[in-house]
DNA sequence: ATCAGTGCAAACGATTTGCACCTCG
DNA sequence: CGAGGTGCAAATCGTTTGCACTGAT
């Protein structure tokens, strides 16, 4: 709970937990995607990278869970499809419209709850997170959707 | 698409799908359900409820994909972890706040966009629709926490 | 009678677990 | 050195699929 942080490699980690190459390694991939990864997806990056070196997918669970805990990432799902992903805590708020046909993740410039307080319209619960999710379709696949 | 309804049971049915005594038990609980439900829990209530009857599991997946693609449910996921959920499209568009501690799913008295137009903000973005969840704790696990 | 809908069992992908070994601190 | 972390293989869970049969229209 108590976050000391020591620094290794330019990185602030959870005092207690072991700075493995393996966690380096799952910390690093995150720190480069654009996008939040599956723990597949993390594993399979690995594999690319670092060829040989064979890395466990069920460390990579294990590493995830760990840094989710520790509030170092953030796990999420697709609306709609069930898809479990991951990505690193920046400390941004960030919401996303997704494309209902590529995929494709688009970032809001905005949170729309900036200047509203949801807390007061829901009585006695307090409000702690939220998460938003706009759907639709980006400009291309529009254009592919009306040709058809 | 041409949604030509035929009535069986006092439920309105698209034309075309076969009113079996599956696709009724798994409309009926729906129906009575207060909250969203995953497929097993589903078939688990069949059983409970309809037993010696033998349903398969595949055939509650079946139907369920049968119902959202004809628009009678609509298929979500819990944010956070990947539960897979289903509800009956009532065609009320509610949001819920979501305790953390107990799982309870609040509904909010009013969506709040009611009065945004998020589209303009997206640029080049058609929104079709959107999900939005709270959490947070509610009154019972706030004081429940605040004793430890 | 016909074909959509079903049960069953097997296949599948994603995630978890038990256990012996390894390694960071 | 020792607890915490890892690899491996097997187990589990939710979901999907192929196929032969059944039942709603």
């Amino acid at each position: 709970m108590e976050e000391h942080k020591c620094e290794h490699n330019d990185i602030s980690y959870p005092k207690g937990l072991k700075w493995t190459k393996q966690r380096k390694c799952v910390y690093q991939v995150l720190e480069e995607a654009t996008e939040p990864l599956s723990a597949v997806q993390i594993y399979n990056r690995i594999e690319r990278d670092h060829e040989g070196s064979d890395y466990a997918v069920s460390t990579i669970y294990r590493i995830l869970a760990t840094f989710e805990e520790h509030g170092m990432v953030e796990k999420t799902t697709f609306m709609g499809d069930g898809t479990v992903v991951y990505e690193l805590n920046r400390g941004e708020h960030t919401h996303y419209a997704v494309c209902l046909e590529c995929h494709k993740r688009i970032p809001l410039p905005s949170c729309p709850f900036a200047h509203v307080h949801l807390e007061q319209d829901t009585g006695d619960f307090t409000v702690t997170g939220h998460k938003l999710e706009l759907y639709g379709y980006c400009k291309k696949c529009q254009e592919a959707r009306k040709k058809q």
